[in-house]
DNA sequence: CGATTTGAGTACTGAACCGTACCGTACCCA
DNA sequence: TGGGTACGGTACGGTTCAGTACTCAAATCG
């Protein structure tokens, strides 16, 4: 493992942030070398100094924004697994998750990955393992928490979480898919899109 | 509106197949005028004198496989419309829906929508609506007509249906976008979302 | 301060590809 | 049967792009 120096290291950063944008607006065909170059301040030569061609910066890429995806629902979770009001749980866990989730950026490298996932599987696999793989458990590990505590009527967590997932999602991330831009969805449409998706949920997964 | 002869007719429909497994296979930009003239057994000066530019082809192509979705759920959704076992009614109608929409062909074009949404937004659109826009309706109609009959409850159908779809496509969807390959959902895994999806269904809008 | 490394800028090579042009053949219609 | 059109094959011009090479300035280090 080379040590880098503080200099190479950010060129390392210059370059992936101009690779990603470029890569986000082309796809990886699309994009050319130049362009990374140019946007990123950096001559060719230091490029392929780091990476070896498109396709190891393309890997590195990915692997690098999905380890960037830090769970921020650990807390959330924890914090809202000990709530009494079920009602307002779930839809605290909701709004985290819709307002974690359906973000320019993360819809955007959703896009990409689904992209390329023909060409390159094994980062689609990588990408789903850190984004998804790593959000999910902590949300049926609170759903499982909450079920313990009599609140909720669960029988396989991961799949309540999915469904909660599949019900909040489900529109608006076509939405976003589909139409190619982010403001597909205004913020009342999510709103409303989540609110009655927890009620969806509400209504199958609650203690009677 | 130029009346084509059958000839030209027959070497359109070659050109449009070849150019679907070539922009499947790579993509808008990865695909080759050349390997689609190949693929089609047909010259270049043929292709082009039937679709102006690469451009030209890709939004016939696409406009007219989503032409070719016809309405599969227009007479399952009657029938089952007027059906007195709700469970088995909701069953059979999540069935022919899963069965109708995880296919390879479907989930390919999907991918290749999806990636090329952001180049072509109004294809993404035009797509939507005629895929998508067409089936949720007649979801929905049929989830109304149960609703009025009371079995089901129901404040609004078009969510309803969404919320269906949601719970019953999420899971492998998803798998198959990030995964690459179609083969990422066994049967046996297909036919268990499906029937826990519908299970979370009725928990939901089942009237009590 | 001098020597070595790093990197920006640029030019170059070879390949791929879009769109056009040309040629010779097969088919079609009068 | 003969003239014209459609078409397959192929070659070509122009452009883009991945990856390499080279020059020279600037940063780093002994």
């Amino acid at each position: 493992m080379p040590e880098l120096t503080a200099r190479a290291a950010l060129k390392r950063e210059q370059i992936l942030d101009a690779a990603l944008e470029a890569f986000l607006e082309n796809g990886y065909v699309g994009a050319s070398m130049d362009q990374v170059a140019a946007t990123a301040s950096v001559s060719k030569q230091t490029v392929y100094k780091q990476f070896a061609d498109k396709e190891h910066l393309f890997r590195a890429l990915i692997v690098a924004i999905s380890d960037r995806v830090e769970d921020p629902f650990a807390e959330i979770g924890r914090e809202v697994a000990e709530a009494d009001d079920i009602d307002d749980a779930v839809r605290r866990l909701a709004d985290a998750f819709v307002g974690g989730i359906m973000t320019e950026s993360v819809q955007q490298m959703r896009r990409l990955v689904i992209a390329e996932a023909a060409r390159f599987p094994d980062l689609g696999q990588e990408y789903w393992n850190r984004g998804f793989g790593r959000v999910l458990p902590t949300l049926a590990a609170c759903l499982e928490r909450l079920a313990d505590r009599g609140l909720l009527s669960i029988k396989d967590p991961v799949i309540a979480a999915n469904h909660l997932a599949g019900l909040l999602l489900w529109i608006p991330s076509n939405r976003v898919m589909f139409f190619g831009r982010m403001d597909a969805n205004s913020p009342e449409e999510l709103a409303h899109f989540t609110e009655v998706g927890v009620e969806a949920f509400l209504a199958a997964y609650k203690k009677k």
